[in-house]
DNA sequence: CTAAATTAAGTTGTGTGCAATGTAAAATCG
DNA sequence: CGATTTTACATTGCACACAACTTAATTTAG
């Protein structure tokens, strides 16, 4: 930890690495493959604030709705296993949504373990106002369908790599 | 895992909505492509832990290090606008790697509403350390590196459209 | 059938991420 | 040159996201 990390003959007035060492450095923020992904996620959720607002929902919640307007009744452990979020992200997020009137949470009387979240009525006809979210997402991202299809297929890959790579994470 | 083709034959006992409605549902988790977006976004951040621990880095900071590792000195707004962060992520996060002593901030002389980041000497011996990172991480995703390059491509391409998008929005 | 192991949620603490707002310095305008 | 606007950060408040841990219920092993 002593030794002086590669500071000899910082050529330019900006770099602190050689033209050689840079050549093909694997330490550059446009080299990486994860940065833009990491940048791309943030902007789509910040996309989707002004569309999801009028709603009352957060893109994660709106996740969550997604798979209620789908499944009548699911436990926490279902929604995270789907959403690849645990109990620490979930359990708060879904007591924000039951008071927000969205959702109930009552424990499964076949297993006291499991919490089935379920929508309320008014989480029902939420449906109606969000069929519009969609259309206004594939405008922002003003993308061909058939790219959008193949890079979606390109994210599943990786999803379930790195999902993979994470069995044993405490759920 | 359910493949997402298989969804559709399940429909009666577990939908809350008709065989009609489902059959061009754009409010699906399977039809959405910002979901797996956001899905690996968190998966890659949740990667990079175990490498970037040792470290003494969370994956932002590690940004923050590849951006001073290539550029002696910058400006908060700076490094914001090349990491899509604003000043709200950004100055809570540079104090705390002032505090693990990896970068200083300074005021300025020129221009005293600028805050000017640059490396300690702890930040730039780090240097060695993290350059095992990026092969740990490229063997993680175990891809083909003309696969990645053109899935960064096309990640670029988005993040080109929803920064234009969030023009407006006070740094 | 009981003790140990496993599973499902919840809790705590830390670190982002961003909207909205505040503050001070610099630039611009009249 | 003085007032107004803009710019650059900082601050506040809220909502994730996850590691590590706790609690309670179920399953498994003996």
């Amino acid at each position: 930890m002593t030794t002086p990390a590669s500071q000899h003959s910082k050529i330019s007035s900006d770099s602190a690495l050689t033209a050689e060492s840079l050549a093909q450095d694997h330490l550059l923020l446009q080299q990486q493959i994860c940065f833009p992904l990491y940048a791309v996620s943030n902007l789509v959720v910040k996309s989707y604030g002004p569309l999801l607002k009028p709603l009352g929902l957060t893109y994660p919640q709106y996740l969550v709705m997604l798979l209620l307007w789908q499944h009548q009744s699911l436990a926490v452990g279902e929604l995270g296993k789907q959403l690849h979020l645990d109990s620490g992200t979930l359990t708060p997020l879904l007591k924000r949504m039951e008071n927000n009137g969205l959702i109930k949470r009552q424990r499964s009387p076949a297993d006291e373990r499991r919490v089935l979240v379920s929508l309320t009525t008014a989480g029902m006809e939420l449906r109606q106002a969000a069929t519009a979210v969609p259309q206004a997402m594939a405008c922002k991202l003003a993308a061909d369908p058939q790219w959008l299809l193949q890079l979606q297929d390109n994210l599943n890959l990786l999803i379930g790599r790195l999902s993979q790579d994470d069995a044993g994470s405490g759920n």
